[in-house]
DNA sequence: CGCATTTCTTGATTTTCGTCAAGGCTGATA
DNA sequence: TATCAGCCTTGACGAAAATCAAGAAATGCG
């Protein structure tokens, strides 16, 4: 249940022991079906998520009922709704599970907590908190097909484990124009 | 000298005046000549600013020489180099004055220290790190002129204070096309 | 297994934005 | 005041991706 998360906090902040057995302690286990939402439009996002197991989904609905996917997350990630869990304030974006999912959460304050111990884990929720990755694609202005090709460097995974339709939608772009350069690439 | 960031702090934390003045304490003045820098590429950042007075742009610079404006602020504005700063690697990026500037500067030993002190300044770091506002633009997928609408919603001031040709870059587009828009909603 | 639904591909068409190029405007400077 | 440089605007054009539409492939489900 816990390996998993042990070995990811480790690799981050290799805390002492008894610091990391009351981080433990203090994880809840959550249980979603396929398609359930960890995060729904107008809730508040008090935690981070790690997930044991499982594929989610982070999707924003425009007015017109378009979603563009913010984030992918596959099994040993991290994830939270970062807008609304620094503002507190309801989340105008959705986690969804794409498949049935584990995850574990750390609350908000325990959180805080943590970052009093230590300065790495501070750093760790800095990382999560800017979904730096999708940053990533965005900054620099990078054709469709680049973009493409540096997805399938940095995370090849999403291209196995997310429906193409998604995955287009990650990087801003349509199936089609996917479908595209994935035919022009195989050649 | 110390009258905007003192306001500022008090608008986001309202510490007691003796932790005020130790970080008040602890803060240093830097001048910025127009088209000086802050931070360049190769530098790793690890301080915060507030400004003064002045103007700043925080932008990067391609292989190829070509610069995309990742994010414009205003005097009594909050700025720094979030990726260098968490990740304390050399910036990729540059932060440069667009005019004469003054900053003060919170170095990161003392900024943990004050995110030990205030849940809520830990959450101001958190949104000075993510570059929110710049990710506005690019999380939802805005046709040019509903971004232009909606800077002039949400940052009027930039559009007073700053060349076309650097908000153009901003918001991810070129000069021409912001010149087409503006020349269209003026209609 | 067969049906229904979703996803993926492909083609034709349209739209949008970038590029290139030229000219005007403005502000700084000698 | 004249000159120059940088910035902004405008037009013509082309490339690239979105849209629309149809059909194929894959998946889920009774």
């Amino acid at each position: 249940m816990f390996q998993s998360i042990i070995e990811s906090i480790n690799r981050i902040v290799s805390p002492p022991a008894e610091q990391l057995t009351l981080l433990i302690e203090r994880l809840t286990v959550r249980q979603v079906p396929k398609d359930g939402f960890l995060i729904r439009e107008g809730q508040t996002c008090s935690s981070v998520y790690f997930i044991n197991h499982g594929f989610f989904r982070h999707f924003n609905v425009s007015e017109t009922g378009e979603e563009s996917t913010i984030d992918l997350y596959i099994h040993h990630e991290w994830m939270l709704e970062y807008k609304s869990f620094v503002s507190q304030q309801p989340s105008q974006n959705c986690i969804q599970a794409t498949s049935d999912s584990e995850v574990l959460a750390l609350h908000a304050r325990d959180i805080h907590d943590l970052t009093r111990i230590s300065e790495r884990f501070f750093r760790l929720m800095m990382i999560l908190e800017m979904g730096m990755r999708s940053q990533e694609f965005q900054q620099n202005r990078l054709t469709p097909e680049e973009k493409y090709q540096k997805l399938l460097i940095t995370r090849p995974e999403l291209v196995q484990h997310f429906p193409l339709k998604h995955i287009a939608s990650y990087m801003g772009m349509t199936p089609e124009t996917l479908s595209r350069i994935r035919k022009k690439i195989s050649l």
